[in-house]
DNA sequence: TATTGTTATACTCTATAACTATA
DNA sequence: TATAGTTATAGAGTATAACAATA
């Protein structure tokens, strides 16, 4: 496939939302509208974490939920704020550990627990893919009208309300 | 995990978009905000799929493919439509021919191809599962003004324009 | 040579569940 | 008993690559 896509190669490469057909509900249209921006955008950047520093989103993940705590977090801390159960917290802080991206640290009050700390090398890694980030998502926004852009955050944070409010969570 | 978030709750359940800090960059808290709404909805209806028909995302999309193209599909075109390589078409749809869902039919002008198609029960099937996500959707979507949904629409509309424009397409 | 479809393989992410060591 | 974390396992989804049959 090209790097860019025609106009003609957009006309040729349907997409989810094309597969409503003429009669069916504008509900249903903008959930796959919805989707498919969401998934072309994150293909995008899983696609671009990949090649460029060679890690995934949920390692991303987890080191930025690290970078916004200093003082560390526990591993079903993690595990909560991520959505994802226990064990494949170990999984992908084993991989960063081993990476000398973050570091356990023992807590001498629960023998238990440990604190994960992103150590020095994991913060820089970190600042530098999280700029990084930020500029593939301002140069792709960038293309949308400040209206838009406004609307949307407008809408998603009242959609994201029902969501929350109306969607059993995954887990 | 309650069925439904309290308000309390979910001050407590983090989610991507708290991630941002208080300086960082509106485009990133949109593009994080489209991510978490996109994730709430996406794990929901995977959950119901699953549990509801035992059903994933993947065949769902792959039965929708078919279901707006009566005459059939070659393996390489829903290869094409759906975004993924060609090992996985076959993989899928070997499972819902099993199942007795789809069906390949020799094409005599070229021995290579087979065209894939629903079955009867595959089409009534299929009905009922898309029946049944409009409605999940449409619930969800009620709780949306009609504003919102409005605004919504018109700018993902323009959104997806500016992602099929400017992005890499994945495989 | 190029294309269609299959097969084999490997890797990531995920959930479940059994387990340990603490609390 | 309950909690923190680990380990093991299984399964979905994906890409890559080698392959056979056909064009």
């Amino acid at each position: 496939m090209n790097d860019i896509l025609s106009p003609a190669a957009i006309e040729d490469t349907p997409d989810l939302e094309t597969l409503t057909g003429p009669d069916d509900h504008d509900d249903l249209r903008l959930w796959l509208r919805l989707l498919t921006c969401c998934n072309l955008i994150e293909g995008d950047i899983r696609g671009r974490l990949r090649t460029e520093y060679e890690t995934t989103l949920p390692r991303f993940d987890l080191m930025a939920q690290l970078h916004r705590a200093p003082e560390g977090m526990k591993m079903s801390e993690l595990s909560r704020h991520m959505m994802v159960t226990n064990g494949n917290i170990t999984g992908i802080t084993d991989q960063l550990e081993k990476e000398g991206l973050v570091q356990r640290n023992k807590v001498l009050t629960d023998r238990r627990s440990s604190l994960i700390k992103l150590t020095a090398k994991g913060k820089r890694t970190f600042r530098k893919m999280a700029d990084s980030h930020e500029q593939w998502i301002q140069d792709l926004l960038s293309g949308l009208s400040e209206k838009s852009r406004k609307n949307l955050f407008e809408a998603l944070g009242e959609l994201k309300l029902v969501a929350q409010t109306r969607l059993t969570p995954r887990p």
